[in-house]
DNA sequence: CTTACTGTATTAGGTACCTAGTACAGAGAG
DNA sequence: CTCTCTGTACTAGGTACCTAATACAGTAAG
């Protein structure tokens, strides 16, 4: 599926719900697809159920997974994706933050964007490789 | 000086660090200059001084501040930036959770790219604009 | 039916972080 | 000298997060 970075300030079950909508969003994972049980995506990232549990949660509320209790838990026949104003505001909080380490560590804004269309095509590669 | 996010998962203290290696980089802290001390700063951030004083501490163990005990924290003479090894370290996994967030919110490679040119024009402004 | 899987819920424990309060040593001004 | 600032150190408390262990209900296969 995908890693979990410990060293990623964020929380773990944030990071698993990320990556599960990174993997529709690159069609890793189709709509109507099964993901993995909690237990065994626990077991996949060394992680305690419960953590992967609070993110399928999440994303279940979020409609973007559809659980059907008892037999497993499926991406939805139309994942929801943010609203285009929630978006917005994530894509622009992320890129601050980026930016503002970026100057942190003395880098120019050219190094920056560079950087980020490396990243960018490293993570899409990287996900469909295992799609 | 600069502003606390409370949404940021990153700890205080390295908020804190990385809003004074800002500063320095873009000039707005020229080497010699007197930062705040961790009471004032602690007042003007609405945080614990106890978190300032962590984040000095770490700043000065780099090499960033020289403190005079007693009498105040100063900006370094010749303050240290990371090395070329650490600065692209940083920046490439800065920029690989920028483009995982991106494409989990369904932005294009381009989007995030303008994004990053907005954030960071509007980072050096706000710095310029309280140097 | 039993067995084995699914998601869900609950409780308990540990760690990291932030807060609050207090105390101490060094430097400068009165 | 005292007073006031500086950074530093320590203890105690609370919250968020992750882990661990257990239990329960629903579904499917044997």
């Amino acid at each position: 599926m995908f890693a979990i970075n410990p060293t990623d300030p964020a929380p773990i079950w944030r990071q698993i719900e990320e990556g599960v909508r990174r993997m529709i969003a690159l069609g890793a994972l189709q709509p109507g697809a099964s993901v993995p049980s909690v237990r065994d995506l626990a077991k996949d990232l060394r992680v305690n159920p419960n953590t992967v549990a609070r993110a399928y949660q999440r994303l279940t509320e979020g409609g973007v997974l559809a659980v059907k209790r008892g037999e497993g838990t499926y991406v939805a026949d139309e994942p929801a994706l943010p609203r285009k104003t929630e978006r917005n505001e994530a894509l622009r909080d992320a890129a601050t933050r980026y930016a503002s380490t970026a100057i942190a560590v003395g880098s120019e804004l050219g190094d920056a964007v560079d950087e980020v269309e490396a990243a960018y095509e490293r993570v899409v590669r990287e996900h469909r490789r295992k799609a």
